[in-house]
DNA sequence: CATGAATGAGTTTTCATTCAT
DNA sequence: GATGAATGAAAACTCATTCAT
């Protein structure tokens, strides 16, 4: 049996692309698409700069590819999502939860907002992506089970396109974290706590 | 009576700063940081590079006075919203509308938190100023509105620290407006009314 | 009175992209274009690499204005070719005498070819322009010469086209020096004198 | 009796090394000597830059091994035209002929010319090659024969060193396709009748 | 023999910064 | 103050060459 230290060739060969998308997410978001150097890329990989253009002809595309190995969390957040259970007040707080744990809990996609806000001006396909397969399903889902917890009588009859309302605290505090680093001076599980009970609390049908 | 077209030495000269500032907020926040060149900064204003590093002493420089410069608003923002008035509902009420108007609406505050963002790491100032300075004290004096709402039995007995959750929906608008430029399908006027709905009837005091 | 080295800014500034052009054409004539470096040519000028690109925005751009620079000598040649005087077998001779003082004898000129031979499918619209602005109009005018002389009744009939048969040594001598450098064993002046011994004797009206 | 597409793995091997040659001679003719990579030649094969240093240990080599290559045409022109027949007005021109066929004709022999011209300054031993084995016998060959046919009377007394004006035109003709690919506007036909008409004119004995 | 991953030295190009005018 | 020529330190990208498989 052998150890993991000693890969064979073909076996290294295989997680090369890998460790650079790796190494190329840490130094994309912490210096940014232009500031980045393909050599600092390289030797946190323990390869040479050549390496890395033998696996991604330039560093667009180099980019590009990043992009995409960290969008794998939210395309399952997505799948995920549409299997919450319980009645519509429980459904639309595991929603929540899981939205903390998968968007601004997730360093992933975390940072895939800092590059979306970042290099979105340089990479438009990138945005328009990001919008198109991640952002419209997610709000377009928890609108949903707005919409049937309406028409199941157990939520108030609310405005329409509520839905981006109730899901902001997440986005906020996923900005706060890109902003400050790990959660500053408050607790993250009591502000989900507030948010759930204001949107809970906010959706209740009042006994009049 | 002098003509605006016909400027004096003196005032043509006291403008320049004013001019390259607005000028070098343009560009930093459609390309970042390290892909801004000092000449289309200079070519922008009508300069040639050498007299940006008359008023400048480098390029750090000039984008540390670039987020001073356009952080001007938020300030203005944090002074007048001391002075909102009307009953705890109200004031609540206007000075969500407030916030849509000088942070999501404004687009000084909004590129600022973009760089905020992208280049927070590589001028670590310039986040904890931007804290300290606008998003704790407007957390605080919201914060303050709610927990007198509650003391007046205006609002039902809240979670502490309720006050980022409230104003989430704004950041979260205003994140929106950074990533898709200009407010995309869905209209801002409904979003807000979402809002302030929600938080409202979050509030509210249950009859029981 | 200043001196010559001690040229005014201005001066200097005027004569950097000529200077940069002969440093430029030695180059690229030693080594060609692909294998010569900016570097050398810049420290054949003594400047820097970077002030290259103050005058010329790439590599390419500055091949091309350097065959453009070139060029002069065989656009001065087209021009005094037409104004050879005596009669055609003089008009013949000297021609001749001008194209090997001008093409062959003439190191811009010369290595001009070269450039055409060993970058042409590169710059393929050096080649078509040295053909359209250089080489037709020469052999039209020794054509027409010819043509001239033959209706002149001073040759005899000769084929059609000759004109180019009558240049070749020129051009053969030329590509002799390209080769093997500074003209080799056998001299150039008895050469000449075979040449033109040669063509008149050839175009020569036969006694019957 | 075995089929030509079926090779034994023998016969396969002893062609690798001229398979690419054949491949190199076309890329380096295409592209110069610096700018031609070795994997091009290698894909142009059908195998992997590696292969090709089994072979030949250097870029450098290769190109010297591609030169002795095509220089064979030439080498067989020097044999063959040793043989040249009839009184010495029809060995001229059977010569003649026989250069335009073998020397301007004949690609590999024109591509060296090509080559010896833009890649001589890196390889001077090419060079010299060239013109020992090649050039010199050559018109050492051609003044033989006008030698002798002035000798026998069949020439008028003709200047010395005539040889490398009479054989002139078929260089220019080369070069001419050198430059710009195949024969341009005028046929070759009429050129090389046009040529053997002005030098058998020009040797023609006068008759006074 | 053949492969192709990896290297590292090099080359073009960019740009913040300086400074003489 | 303003200019813009010049610098030089990067940084992306290339490619001949090596070598383990």
């Amino acid at each position: 049996m052998r150890r993991a230290e000693k890969l064979s060739r073909a076996e290294r060969k295989a997680l090369r692309p890998l460790q650079i998308l790796d190494a190329a997410f840490e130094e994309f978001v912490a210096r940014g698409f232009t500031a980045t150097r393909l050599e600092d890329i390289a030797e946190r990989v323990g390869v040479t700069k050549g390496t890395i253009y033998v696996y991604f002809p330039t560093k667009d595309d180099l980019f590009a590819a990043t992009i995409r190995h960290i969008s794998k969390p939210l395309e399952d957040l997505l799948r995920d999502s549409k299997e919450v259970s319980g009645n519509y007040r429980e459904k639309i707080s595991n929603m929540l939860q899981l939205f903390y744990e998968r968007i601004s809990g997730d360093r992933h996609s975390r940072e895939l907002v800092r590059l979306v806000i970042s290099e979105g001006s340089r990479f438009p396909s990138v945005v328009s992506d990001h919008h198109d397969e991640l952002i419209a399903p997610l709000l377009g889902l928890t609108q949903a089970v707005i919409d049937e917890g309406v028409a199941a009588g157990e939520f108030r009859d609310a405005p329409a396109a509520l839905a981006s309302v109730v899901v902001a605290p997440v986005i906020a505090n996923m900005v706060e974290t890109l902003i400050f680093g790990q959660p500053r001076a408050d607790d993250v599980p009591a502000y989900i706590r507030a948010h759930v009970d204001l949107v809970l609390n906010g959706l209740a049908v009042t006994r009049s």
